[in-house]
DNA sequence: GTGAAAGCGCTAACAT
DNA sequence: ATGTTAGCGCTTTCAC
């Protein structure tokens, strides 16, 4: 609109500063940067300085001499997309779940504005990329959320020495800080509430038995009918979706046509399950009552609303949050693990 | 483990890749920057001594200097969060729609190596802090998605000169670039295929009315239903929510018995519209056709699938980052706002 | 307790 | 086409 150009206004730095308060620019950062040993006086001259020029400590700056970004890298990793798939990327950013997530994160980094970058790894490249970002002053930690049941990056980011923590605990035992829900625990509760709801015929869906979550599942919920002298329950192996839960329901029917009680490992699979039954005439939880866990938007959305073991995923991500920032401030600290404990969320499935 | 401390090993610097080259700074710079006026010969040595050294730019000296820090903020903004809540921030990122945001951001963005900042702001605090973020060097602009209606972002922003891009239209007229849907076009697909369908009773159950999509989507229903010799269809506002949807289409049931035609302005009020009218008793699509907005995950998990009006968010998204980035390089950049045209996604529901 | 001065690693004139 | 030089805004010894 207007003819000439402005010539960007710069914005006031710490000498601006130092000259409306009258000291020297070592005074001001040490102010800004609430280090003890200032007058409360000139401390307070410095502060109405601060107000009266609006200043703001330039992040690049302190970056440079500090080595610290003062932000982590939310990182989602995806097994490699096939060429021929949709343009876009991130089918896990669609999921609720990745929501949970950044609440929890945000929750903690927020208040120490510290701010989570976003990164999708999906791509050799961009593996290749995200290992170069890494390797300089980029950010100051890594949370990652993986997919991908054999994911080198953990392995990747502990040999970069980059602080780390992983949503899950990895495939292969790895040296690097992880959060995860008690699996066996979920899976118990759910057995024990099919149970003590009277059903005699119980069986499961489980989940991909090459994933710990898929294992863990499974175990669990073998373990606690074994100890309800129910030790051979039937499983049928799901993939943890919608679909792969119609098609394993379908499979258990026929198995087990009097089937009267189902745990499904997950709340996507649960969804489908719910439809099969629906499809074959059985009401749910009339005839068969169903569990299913996560606690996800699906389970709610679900007719019946499902009855389904909560993962305190806010809190689990927050404590992701704390983790890294803990790395990040003492770098010789050790790994850890924090397991959650998870809850049985009863609605009208079961 | 270790007893002593390792010195830190420090990452190689353009110093470095200089003497290692037999060059000064400044060529190595210009070919790190793909500056043309470097000799070939040279420009090899360079990138050769790269390699070998392993050198990766530093990001804050870069960024000290060139006043670009190469990230975006991505802000997500909500009406203020009531004290007695959830401790848990950030309603929206638990909607799915918010994770194709994201995939259609990171497919522009990741390629040109920017990268998205995650802020929320929910609360006075978060909203004045992310203003004193802006006005330093910590982002090049704004992608900013907003719920609340009456945001006083959008303004602040452009009053701040902060390169911003909305997603959807803002609710008062702003010098503010955005990406938007069709809305009204959108109505029409909707209304367009119930008469095809031979619907004689058609309704609606609108949006907000004050938020520009409630708007338009109603105002694109009724003057399609005009045209089609149908001035008077019933319409009842919602609230954008499931359980909305249920009170709306309850509501609904009641003043219009034998409506066989609900084109409802989202998928969540959508999928609450369709356990209602199973528990009243009625067949959809046979009795009651029922066409939904957003092509949402709930519409492909709704029972029966969910007929329903897609915005193409990915392709919104993707556009937002092509327009944020216009305006970091060109600042005089004009306001631009750019229309996607919807389409009618046929499953079973209608 | 406070100031002076030396860089952090890089880009961008400017000079050659 | 390449090298020299001067900072970008901040933290941090080191004197005082």
């Amino acid at each position: 609109m207007s003819g000439h150009r402005v010539p960007a206004p710069r914005p006031p730095t710490l000498e601006h500063v130092a000259r409306v308060a009258g000291v020297s620019r070592a005074t001001v950062s040490r102010v800004v940067n609430g280090v003890r040993n200032v007058d409360p006086d000139i401390r307070e001259v410095v502060e109405q300085a601060i107000a009266a020029t609006g200043y703001v400590p330039n992040r690049a700056a302190r970056s440079l001499v500090t080595r610290r970004t003062g932000s982590v890298a939310l990182v989602v990793s995806e097994p490699e997309r096939h060429a021929g798939g949709d343009s876009f990327p991130g089918q896990v950013f669609s999921d609720p779940f990745f929501g949970r997530v950044v609440s929890g994160i945000l929750g903690v980094l927020g208040p120490r504005s510290v701010h989570p970058v976003l990164m999708l790894v999906d791509t050799p490249e961009t593996r290749a990329g995200l290992v170069t970002h890494l390797r300089q002053d980029h950010v100051d930690g890594v949370l990652l959320i993986s997919i991908d049941p054999d994911d080198t990056l953990p392995r990747l980011l502990t040999e970069a020495a980059v602080p780390t923590v992983l949503f899950t605990r990895p495939t292969r035992p790895a040296q690097v800080s992880y959060v995860d829900v008690a699996h066996t625990e979920g899976a118990r509760l759910a057995a024990d509430h099919l149970v003590a709801r009277g059903c005699r015929r119980i069986a499961t869906i489980s989940g991909p038995l090459d994933t710990p979550a898929g294992q863990d599942r499974l175990t669990g919920f073998r373990d606690a009918m074994a100890k309800h002298g129910r030790p051979h329950a039937v499983s049928v192996e799901g993939n943890f979706t919608q679909h792969g839960g119609e098609v394993a329901m379908a499979d258990l029917l026929v198995r087990v046509p009097d089937v009267d009680g189902v745990f499904v490992a997950n709340d996507l699979m649960a969804q489908g399950a719910l439809a099969v039954l629906r499809d074959s005439g059985r009401r749910v939880p009339e005839d068969v009552a169903v569990i299913g866990f996560d606690d996800s938007s699906a389970a709610l959305s679900c007719r019946p609303p499902l009855t389904t073991v909560r993962q305190p995923v806010e809190d689990m991500a927050a404590e992701m949050a704390r983790l890294v920032l803990a790395h990040v401030e003492e770098p010789g600290q050790r790994v850890t693990s924090v397991i959650f404990e998870p809850t049985l969320v009863v609605r009208e499935s079961a």
